[in-house]
DNA sequence: ACCAAGTGTTAAGTATATTTGACATGGTGT
DNA sequence: ACACCATGTCAAATATACTTAACACTTGGT
């Protein structure tokens, strides 16, 4: 119950995947040197990257974290704090 | 040999965190939601956090992933491609 | 000399990210 | 109908991030 819950994380990888030249997941895996069900989990947001992983997609498209990656902070305090 | 080596990560947070406040460790764990240790590894350069840990330091900070992170891209090409 | 706070560090455990291998589905071309 | 490709997904294994608990060192205060 109430597990860490900072908040959420979305990014924009299947988006920067089209607008790239109809790029396929398993090419951004070979490119990133990641396997093709990394790319789709991570785009399916079953969990996010490790900033390595993120900082080589920054690379591959061309962009910065920031506008790759997306953070909601957590508002709902379920639990206890200081 | 030659394992994965995309790049090298370095970060600010020492730094920020004698910017702010003369923050410790511990309060900054505190605020993170992690151990001290964790705190100590990252600045240490043992690893580089999640992107989880990686947002909630930008909001701490009230700074941006870009500027909190700094990313070496790797060039020395050992092993094999395509 | 003592004590407390801040940091470095290490070992063993849990959690999460990532891999490998497999199977299912929808689309497109023959 | 059949083959091919891109994607979704799952289970079991490995790698990395993170925790807990402990000990060492330094600095500042008494």
């Amino acid at each position: 119950m109430s597990k860490k819950a900072k908040g959420i994380i979305s990014n924009q990888i299947r988006k920067k995947r089209f607008e790239k030249d109809e790029m396929t997941q398993q090419e951004l895996a070979k490119a990133l040197g990641v396997t093709r069900q990394t790319i789709a989990a991570i785009e399916a947001g079953k969990y996010s990257p490790s900033l390595e992983v993120a900082f080589c997609l920054t690379d591959i498209f061309e962009t910065s974290l920031d506008e790759l990656f997306q953070w909601q902070a957590d508002t709902s305090q379920t639990g206890e704090d200081s």
